[in-house]
DNA sequence: TTATAAACGCAACAATGTTGCATAATTGTA
DNA sequence: TACAATTATGCAACATTGTTGCGTTTATAA
């Protein structure tokens, strides 16, 4: 049984995360600790955030792994983050959106664990100043 | 008007793609080639033979990007490759699945482009031998 | 056959992520 | 409060994936 430990660094990271409105890739969160850690500890504490479900782990389209809040997750039945994420092609930014229930269509002989939905585009921010 | 050129090694890269069943990335095609060419020159080419539409490009949930050909496209009015891809977290091998058609629920200021569906899980393959 | 632009090889670089190991820090318990 | 146990960190080194510049080779049209 791991005793987990709750650090200035990984407090920090935390923060940084949810405070963000879009999600963040690891070098965009190290750029913002400021120096107080080590970039491997960015991103072990990523993980450890991953393991104990106070974050998720989405790839972008260009397959760069970011990291959003475990927000939206009320209703406990949710174990696998599978909302829809944004991805725009200007800003780069990776986006959450709210649950979208979706029905797939898969054979039975696939065992289902997640699913990733992620769109393309461009988003609000980008479309009004082009 | 750039002019296509049908070489050896973009001939090859094309087949060994065909061939297989699953979607490949750049360092598994590259191992099939036999050193006919640089790996640079795969990168090259995969690239042209997107631009070209032979082959359309995925990301896997863990950031590799992955290429599969665009045979189920029979029906032109596909320009996107929306189908649903199946990543295997056992033998991380990536494959597309029959289109899926979704709906999707999206604030309407956000300008869709393309739309990304990969479902992680255990392949039949996997099950069978665990 | 020749000219031209496309394709290639090579080297170097860049970005992202991982591992091993010695050291530091947190936390429960005495 | 002091101590022990073990979690967390720093640092260096490495691995993987993908990109760029440039001089050379090669496919294709005329
Ligand atoms: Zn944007
Ligand atoms: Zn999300
Ligand atoms: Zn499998
Ligand atoms: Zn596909």
């Amino acid at each position: 049984m791991a005793i987990i430990r709750n650090t200035i660094a990984k407090k920090t990271v935390f923060e940084i995360i949810q405070l963000n409105k879009t999600a963040m890739s690891q070098t965009e969160i190290f750029a913002m600790v400021n120096n107080i850690c080590d970039r491997v500890t960015v991103y072990r504490i990523l993980e450890r955030l991953v393991k104990e479900m106070k974050i998720h782990k989405i790839v972008n389209v260009n397959g760069v792994i970011n990291y959003a809040p475990c927000n939206s997750c009320e209703h406990e039945q949710h174990l696998h983050h599978d909302h829809l994420h944004f991805s725009c092609t200007t800003c780069k930014k990776l986006t959450c959106i709210a649950d979208n229930h979706i029905e797939l269509n898969i054979p039975s002989n696939y065992q289902v664990a997640e699913v990733f939905l992620t769109v393309s585009g461009i988003c609000p921010n980008c479309l009004i100043i082009p």
